[in-house]
DNA sequence: TAGATTGTTAATCGATTAACAATC
DNA sequence: TAGATTGTTAATCGATTAACAATC
């Protein structure tokens, strides 16, 4: 099951889920496909095309029950299992991961940072403490983490990647500028480069002024 | 020019430029499209179409000039203007990225940091101030920002990116967990969603375990 | 010139949209 | 039951890959 839905499929589940979580929480009970397509802006055919991908959620003549549709798409994402994240690198990126209580809600949960830098040690940050990065491997073994940031430098993303997951993570959520990819094919990776963001971004620009000319 | 250029070509040009960096930092000076296929994991004959959408930057029996194309998708992705920008909301992740250095190098330099919290003006985090958020609109205007990247919670986001848009910014780095978008069609919008990351890095992992089964 | 590799056209593949029968 | 809206099949569109003639 779930297999061979293909990656622009996924791209927009947590899309919907977030546009679900927003319906709830302005009281809306349930939705067409018509109705949701024009506040995502997307066609109500690729909505449930998209989600009878995984199973019929909906009811004819009735649309989709917001609040049940909501809940299977968390179990779709698997927001229902508990995720333990530690974050290498204790930078202002690891502090902002660390304190992004939102994540908490979705399941997952910092429980380390690790650095090497001796003065960071020891801080805690949302509850979870900086530990030296000797500690990494048994601290991953003793509290079964199944997942880490990376917010190193580029350079040694790669090495910090590959401890981690010889000692048993099994996902890794990369924000250094490299695309980090595995042998193993049982370790996923999300490479997240805001520098590619930025320069698309930048690209807009460019291309816009250059249409007005 | 460079008008009807698909969604999916703009995506890749930036990884383009990163492979190309590498091989510049590492000495090569000339690659051909199949090597570079290689390295990059893609088809050549996706590099060759994704490239001669802007023009022809090869030479048969050649292969591509690493420096010249380097540059030549700078230009693309507008790498050699120099860019303002400022970043609203000095809270963790304005911080963050107030300190990646290495924007500086694609050109663009963070100006300013702007916050309600009196406790952080004043700051001067890698040599940009951090003002109050009454001084945004006027700033914008006198020293010509034309980006800002909004790092504030989301129920201000969209209230925030109005009010940089009204005083003349024309890209908005959002990451407040909600789809910005503009009646304005010269706006640029960036929305990074790193909650969908996570997401999209939980499904992964849900996904190979049921394949395991 | 011969060999290599691009630029580009044509073929294929996959994703999106449209249409409609099934059904609540 | 009639009306609404899904689930799903079929049609279209766009993006990727393959092939090859152009050319350095």
């Amino acid at each position: 099951m779930a297999r061979g839905i293909s990656n622009a499929v996924i791209r927009r589940m947590p899309r919907y889920y977030r546009y679900l979580e927003d319906l709830i929480d302005s009281g809306v009970e349930r939705i067409s496909s018509s109705e949701l397509s024009e506040r995502m802006h997307v066609t109500a055919s690729q909505i449930r095309q998209d989600l009878n991908n995984f199973g019929g959620f909906g009811q004819q003549g009735y649309g989709y029950n917001v609040k049940y549709l909501y809940d299977e798409i968390g179990k779709i994402l698997g927001l229902d299992k508990r995720h333990k994240l530690i974050i290498i690198g204790a930078g202002h990126m690891g502090h902002a991961l660390a304190s992004y209580a939102k994540f908490g809600d979705f399941g997952f949960s910092t429980v380390a940072l690790f650095d090497k830098d001796p003065d960071k040690i020891g801080e805690v940050i949302n509850g979870a403490p900086v530990l030296p990065i000797e500690q990494l491997s048994d601290y991953i073994r003793d509290h079964n983490v199944d997942m880490a940031a990376l917010t190193v430098p580029k350079e040694k993303a790669a090495g910090m990647a590959d401890l981690v997951v010889r000692a048993g993570v099994k996902a890794i959520w990369n924000f250094a500028n490299v695309d980090l990819k595995f042998e193993d094919k049982s370790v996923s990776v999300e490479n997240v480069h805001l520098t590619d963001s930025l320069m698309r971004l930048s690209y807009s620009v460019i291309s816009k002024e250059k249409t007005k000319e």
